[in-house]
RNA sequence: CGGGGCGUAGCGCAGUCCGGUUUAGCGCGCCUGCUUUGGGAGCAGGAGGUCCGGGGUUCGAAUCCCCGCGCCCCGACCA
């Protein structure tokens, strides 16, 4: 490719709307431009430094049995009405008329055209178990897109489905294709993801990891242990919280005028935070019941842990929901209250603790010496609570931390969910019919494109791994009319083309520093520059983005020893893949 | 959906409070010419604007008022 026709302006300036180093990047260095909030179109180097993501996962995916189909972005809502999710989702998912009237979906995940796809062409338990997978647009309708192409709402995603007929069938397989997420993102120079215990959502199915890519600028909030190992969102992360047992004393009712929050009471009476239990109202559970969760004071409800038990979106509950169960908004406890009416949920730090102050559901009044098994007994208790910094892991054996990351991939066991909604099913040894199970597995090219700049770059722009770089070398010609410069140039852009490597020439009479800083933004692994003083002394020289260090090589042999530097590079990133 | 910020040339911005010397400006980029050529050159000339949109106030609106729309950030949400 010559730089002089390569479509898509670099500039100088970070634009205004970026605050993430990847966005700004892939602005500055024409990559992207948006069209629509969340909605991107990819320039050239993107669009190779994509599809060379994308050869790896098809490589992966092929190499544990999968095989590679496609599937429509538009579905009629008749599927997702099959599975349950046309009423499930919310307005993520886009629902319109075609020309008839007939109500379509565009595909956000593609669980119910897969079964679609797959109920009619499996009959039989010897054609199980299989896997397929697709590299498609996808379409959700995010409330809020982010960070370039970090959170967007239309993007090209890896989606992957597998069926099996046992779930330890699935098990085996779904260790494979974590295996194979580890290779893809060693391959694509990113071995540093991290698999983690993750949340099933609405997914459905009780097992899931996330791949995470551990920096600043992720969204979720990862929790690591180092001395054990453990790694867990936080949303479904568990610790050792520790407790300050005490032997339990009279229950005694005190005035607390105006001390509706745990921090008023906590300093009118005295008393730690941690000394009182926090109540938190939700409206409302899967059967429709006011939900009241108990936690001890200084923690925060985990929402996520709790909509998993209430099986519901945890809402706030208004004062009138409230007091209809005989509750006191700020002053409220169960005690004396009607527990039929409830869904009580507290936590296991309410149960550890003693003597904790708590609402006396009578405005300006709380109890002290709060004892869960003694005042209100029988009550089961559940992890609801949200792991801190410092919080000691499960196992006690060691301390979490917690730090940012990007999910750039997912799987999931997801069970029958589709297969028994949809009717999917094959007969077995016995002649039985019965039906699959099956996993999901995501990859987000996009974001793994945006997450790759994020975490490799430096203050003049992206430093591609080789192995995804959008091209191998940048082959630069200084000062085009000074002489042999050009016809040097020129003859080894047809010999590394020849050789089959893949090179991008900056054929423009631009200024060394324009090229340079052009250069950078293009991140390419290897930098040819072909000069007057080179070409005087038959060399060419040798630059590495990543550490500007740079040699002068022969121009004879310049084919050859880029080729080499290439492959050595790769293989050093392949055999971090092979350790998986 | 809640909170905050912003919308003026391809990009970055000034002008907006306090309406009129602004014919809407500056830097970068772009075009032409000459010079220059190892880290974003110099000189000269030039092109490029629905000042987000629609109403209103006014002799006069980028500027004031009303109603929309869009974008960014934080939060909620994230199948």
């Amino acid at each position: 490719m010559r730089m002089s026709r390569l479509v898509g302006a670099r500039y100088k300036e970070r634009p205004a709307e970026a605050t993430l180093d990847s966005h700004a990047y892939l602005l500055r260095g024409g990559y992207a431009r948006q069209v629509a909030n969340g909605i991107y179109s990819l320039l050239p180097p993107a669009l190779r430094v994509a599809r060379k993501i994308e050869q790896i996962i098809r490589e992966e995916m092929n190499r544990i049995g999968g095989q590679e189909v496609l599937m429509p972005v538009v579905l009629p809502k008749e599927l997702w009405e099959e599975s349950g999710r046309y009423a499930a989702v919310g307005s993520e998912l886009v629902r319109f008329n075609d020309r008839t009237g007939h109500g379509m979906v565009l595909g956000m995940t593609h669980e119910e055209a897969v079964v679609h796809l797959c109920r009619n062409e499996i009959k039989s338990h010897t054609q199980l178990p299989f896997m397929v997978y697709q590299i498609q647009t996808k379409f959700r309708d995010e409330p809020r897109s982010r960070g370039g192409l970090i959170r967007v709402r239309e993007f090209t995603m890896k989606d992957a489905y597998s069926f099996h007929a046992n779930q330890a069938d699935l098990e085996v397989f779904y260790r494979e294709c974590y295996r194979a997420y580890q290779r893809i993102f060693a391959r694509a120079g990113l071995p540093q993801v991290v698999a983690v215990e993750s949340d099933t959502g609405m997914m459905g199915g009780k097992v899931a990891h996330e791949f995470i890519l551990l920096t600043d600028a992720g969204e979720d909030t990862i929790v690591i242990c180092e001395e054990t190992g453990y790694m867990a969102n936080l949303e479904v992360a568990q610790g050792h919280i520790q407790a300050y047992p005490e032997p339990p004393k009279p229950l005694e009712k005190v005035h607390t005028p105006n001390c509706s929050s745990i921090e008023e009471v906590a300093s009118f009476l005295g008393i730690l935070p941690r000394q009182t239990a926090k109540v938190v109202f939700y409206d409302q559970d899967s059967d429709g019941k006011l939900v009241m969760a108990i936690i001890r004071g200084d923690r925060e409800v985990n929402e996520a842990k709790l909509a998993r038990i209430i099986r519901a979106l945890p809402q706030p509950a208004s004062e009138e929901r409230i007091r209809s169960v005989g509750a006191e908004p700020g002053f409220a406890s169960p005690m004396g209250l009607d527990l039929d009416k409830i869904h009580l949920v507290v936590d296991h730090t309410v149960r550890e603790s003693n003597n904790l102050v708590t609402g006396a559901n009578e405005r300006d009044y709380h109890y002290r010496n709060f004892n869960l098994d003694r005042d209100v007994p029988g009550v089961e208790t559940v992890d609801i609570v949200k792991v801190q910094q410092g919080d000691f892991s499960a196992d006690g054996k060691g301390v979490l931390k917690l730090k940012r990351g990007i999910e750039v991939g997912n799987i999931f066991q997801l069970g029958d969910k589709y297969t028994r909604a949809m009717g999917m099913s094959y007969t077995d040894e016995q002649g039985k019919s019965c039906i699959p199970i099956m996993g999901c597995y995501g990859i987000g090219v996009g974001r793994l494109l945006s997450s790759t700049m994020e975490v490799y770059h430096d203050e003049h722009g992206p430093i591609w791994p080789i192995t995804i770089a959008p091209w191998q070398v940048h082959l630069n010609a200084i000062k085009m009319d000074a002489p042999g410069v050009r016809e040097t140039a020129e003859s080894l852009y047809d010999q590394l083309n020849q050789a089959g490597v893949e090179v991008l020439f900056d054929d423009r009479d631009a200024r060394p520093g324009v090229q340079f800083a052009d250069a950078d933004l293009l991140g390419i692994p290897f930098r040819l520059i072909v000069s007057e003083r080179n070409v005087k002394s038959h060399v060419v020289e040798l630059k590495y983005r990543a550490t500007g260090q740079s040699e002068n090589i022969a121009v004879d042999t310049a084919v050859q020893t880029v080729k080499k530097v290439i492959e050595n590079a790769r293989q050093s990133i392949e055999s971090v893949a092979d350790q998986y």
